[in-house]
DNA sequence: CTGAATTGCTTAGCATGCTAACGAATTCTA
DNA sequence: TAGAATTCGTTAGCATGCTAAGCAATTCAG
């Protein structure tokens, strides 16, 4: 087995997780949804079906903007509803249209088939190992410091299992000009 | 330890190479660099100087359409020079600025510093692990496909399709009408 | 040599990420 | 309880990725 050169490895997880990426999207294209769109559905699935927008934000480790495009296009598609919560007139509840679960069984095959199909040859410790490792550098790379301008960075839930926090680190802007 | 679901490898990768990426970006970002840009000067700077636009553009395995758009900003900002090539008259090589050669080492200082901060504290033994499991999805993830219902989409015109190794296939449009 | 195909690059337009700035509603505080 | 601060969502505008479609130059087939 070839050694491999440690100063590549920030490259090596770039190519590694794009290629994943893309390959995944490719094979959701056809249902008519694309990364963002099937991302989001996910993680609302996961959710309890009756989340706030920020809190899914949140959830998902992107910025609000964002999500709202992503909801609204969604919304003009169909598979999502949106509702103001009645007990916060701020809020919206983002529900699943009925029609979102027949694909999102299929989202949720067909990922965990792509990844069976990628590590399925890799021996169970080397894959601990490896997720050992990343979970080490993700750790260190998402401690806020050194960071010469912006410190605000939304921490995304351990990779162990969901958990509806986040919100915490918000620090909005501070309009203070 | 806690053991690691391997079920949530592919949340792992993108998460890890997502917080990586901000960091690096965000310690850039003060020399007025955004990610596609230095990432466009590295390659250049390590393709000899002279090369094509579409030769780039398959190096760093993105299209050219998307080259286009760094090349465009980074002329405007002077760190890159394009001039018509003289033995065919379609392309334009593409040159490094003098101005750049300066923010070039700190791009390179300043990568090689963060990656040593991520990695310091990971035994060599596991880095080479994980760097070995890693190659061995991506492989898998570029293999040509194994997309359940379509081969290839070489001779299929219908629908477009994401093609990562950039040339290697490009097949241009048909002009089959 | 001439017409067709290929190749290099650009423009146009979409998707998805970001930050900044804002309006509306709610909550905190003096 | 009035004003300040916070929170939720949105719009605006930029960056970077893509595909589709096109022009100009070159190459290939006959």
């Amino acid at each position: 087995m070839t050694k491999l050169d440690p100063e590549q490895i920030g490259l090596l997880l770039n190519d590694t997780w794009r290629a994943w990426r893309a390959k995944l999207d490719s094979r959701l294209k056809p249902l008519g949804l694309s990364q963002g769109k099937w991302r989001t559905l996910v993680h609302l699935s996961k959710g309890g079906d009756q989340i706030s927008q920020s809190e899914l934000a949140a959830r998902m480790a992107i910025e609000e903007p964002t999500l709202a495009g992503l909801l609204r296009r969604l919304e003009i598609d169909g598979w999502i509803k949106r509702r103001g919560a009645s007990h916060d007139r701020r809020c919206k509840t983002v529900r699943l249209a009925r029609k979102s679960n027949v694909i999102l069984d299929e989202i949720l095959g067909t990922a965990r088939e792509l990844r069976h199909e990628l590590i399925a040859t890799i021996p169970k410790r080397d894959l601990q190992t490896c997720m050992q490792v990343l979970t080490r550098i993700r750790e260190r790379a998402e401690e806020a410091n050194g960071d010469s301008s912006n410190g605000r960075r939304i921490a995304s839930p351990p990779v162990g299992r969901t958990r509806p926090v986040a919100r915490s680190i918000r620090l909005r802007r501070t309009r203070s000009a």
